[in-house]
DNA sequence: GTTAGCACTCATCCCTGCGGAGTGCTAACG
DNA sequence: CGTTAGCACTCCGCAGGGATGAGTGCTAAC
């Protein structure tokens, strides 16, 4: 009922990138409980939390100065900071981690809004984009965060069809549409002159010839092909060979829909005006992002990334929530929501969990394999 | 060597939107000098400008005294207000309005400056969507604004080619092709199944039938023919109609590119966390910005519009400036720079000007037309 | 091991006073 | 009659200085 993965949460310690098994071991049941119920009221509140505050918590039986003793203790192992002497304590990204990791329970959806997402996802007849950019919509409207939607990789997408359209004597709009519905494009310059009849020949025989192949695959018949037919001079053959391998040298670069940007400043901790700055200005410029996405992706499951000022200094202050989702063999894509690190994860995970299997069983419905 | 349509501003006055030549008469020789050098003063400082430094101005040869004598009936007249009674005074809506209309005297780009924007235009060898969100970055760099960019919309574009992909039994993925080469792609739902096969012969058919119209004439061929051949069995070309009304039926979004979010919030006057969140919402929600964007296209030249609270409130405390650009006839799209209106409108009107004509430029040169 | 008590530490808020920038007004000047 | 110097006045911004209150660490008693 519930990914396997979320159990496991990505983590850097000094440098690296690393993944790291609950360390359940390390602490006192009362200790647990105590860094549990401080995260979660001060996920809700915001404010540094107090021992009288948490004494007066249900199920914690204990006095102020008792309290106090368990955190001084979580302090001193780094779990919890204190803004100042006087103030209460905050969870330190080692205690985020740890309570996703080990104390974190988390529950399905709820049967209404699990519905309400499917109605949303179909409303509409919407082609894969649209799809894909509807669900980053309703992960920042439901979430209240910024969904990151991103299109399955170009290389590891299957084949569907090709088009060659002339735009000039040596432009040609070369337009891609892969397995899903996707469809990407791209200019080439062609050195010698192509009438769009010749084009038309090209684009017929290589949809008979790759139509079902990922683009990896399709590279490398190409490179055998140019290898072998280097003698032929079957002109219809050598062109489109030189056509798709003038296609496939570059990647087409990789896409990601960032909806609901504005829905992140409206938290409190993006008051300060040079953290929102660095990370509107990651939403700018997509690569950091596609970056990000793309360690989550190597994984399945639910991913959490907890921005550290190490690490990922761009996110730093805010979590990365993540899941894959795909449509056929070997064609997957992440989508996720990024918010604050002091994040409701309980509802969150479940979110964007169900999303991610939501847009992957769309997906698959809607188009049939070749 | 200028654009003639920025000595006509848009501006509005009371709850319309409106039209005015340079109200010139209004005001005297030494006061249209003042009221342009607070302008300047303030677009450069953001400070409220004072009657002592102003009178320390080059060209003015008036005490402080006689400076504030102006700028009492400058700000009687509505052209300038005070923050507070000490303080000294700013330019009001209506004293940029006039400014624009009738102060301002915009340069031409430095050739250097024409020179490298045209390189980075020209640097990849970009698709007609990339070079237009190239644009948008250009724009917002040289700006340190927001550049925007509207693709032309999809009625007025000519088609250049046509193309149906099956998806599944009932889903049918067209991909629209313009002259421009702008690839826009939409999903239909037929109700009886078709084969790819018979989607190809339908595809040729509209390709012979209809490249180089424009989609309204299209639209009304088809309409035409669908009545005429209602007897008629021909069921290629029945196929073909439907499809094609069916495409037709609804117009493709609008789209825009909004490049460069993040620059705006560098600007003082948007450190008002309100302010600034309703201005990333406007560019969340792109259906506002293609309204405000719609309004300039309809005119020629460099198009600026003041902001203000009862008109465009979403963008209050900003203006836009937009100039159309076109790749052939009929097939206009608009681009521009949205900024606070404290902006330095004689370096940014040429530079949407010209950022405008080079991109029509370039898309004239690289589509044949058919 | 747990708890009550107490002294201590800070952040926050509010009040106050002060300096400075800028204004409006008036009266004098050319 | 336009221009200017002078002056009183306004008001923002800032720094200093309690008062408040939340929360802590420590210690001693239970």
């Amino acid at each position: 009922m519930f990914p396997q993965g979320n159990r496991q949460v990505p983590f850097s310690r000094g440098s690296g990138t690393g993944w790291v098994d609950a360390m359940s071991e390390e602490l006192s049941e009362r200790s647990r409980l105590i860094l549990k119920t401080i995260i979660e009221d001060y996920t809700v509140t915001g404010e540094p939390v107090g021992s009288r505050t948490l004494s007066r918590r249900e199920g914690i039986n204990l006095s102020p100065a008792s309290v106090r003793n368990v955190m001084a203790d979580l302090e001193e192992l780094g779990y919890l900071s204190s803004p100042h002497t006087s103030a209460g304590r905050i969870p330190t990204e080692k205690g985020y981690r740890f309570y996703v990791a080990s104390l974190l329970r988390v529950r399905q959806l709820s049967r209404d809004l699990r519905e309400h997402l499917r109605r949303e996802c179909q409303l509409r007849e919407l082609d894969t984009e649209g799809l894909l950019r509807e669900a980053g919509r309703i992960l920042s409207a439901a979430s209240n965060y910024t969904g990151l939607v991103m299109v399955p990789r170009f290389t590891t997408t299957v084949f569907r069809r090709i088009e060659f359209v002339r735009l000039s004597e040596t432009r040609v709009l070369v337009v891609f549409i892969t397995q899903a519905g996707i469809v990407q494009h791209k200019l080439v310059e062609v050195s010698e002159p192509l009438t769009q009849a010749e084009l038309d020949e090209v684009t017929n025989y290589l949809n008979q010839e790759f139509t079902g192949l990922s683009v990896q695959e399709i590279k490398r018949r190409v490179a055998r092909q140019m290898a072998q037919e280097r003698a032929l001079f079957d002109s219809l053959q050598r062109r489109a060979l030189l056509l798709s391998s003038c296609v496939l040298q570059h990647d087409l670069g990789d896409q990601v829909f960032v909806e609901g940007a504005s829905n992140i400043l409206e938290q409190p901790e993006f008051a300060d005006l040079a953290v929102m700055r660095r990370l509107l200005r990651t939403f700018d410029q997509k690569a950091l992002l596609v970056e990000l996405l793309d360690k989550a992706q190597q994984v399945e499951g639910v991913q959490i990334l907890i921005g550290s000022a190490e690490a990922h200094s761009e996110i730093e202050g805010c979590s990365l929530v993540t899941s894959c989702y795909s449509s056929d063999r070997g064609t997957t894509g992440i989508l996720g929501v990024l918010g604050p690190t002091r994040m409701p994860y309980a509802m969150v995970i479940p979110l964007v969990d169900y999303a991610a299997r939501l847009v992957s069983e769309i997906l698959k419905n809607e188009s049939d394999s070749i």
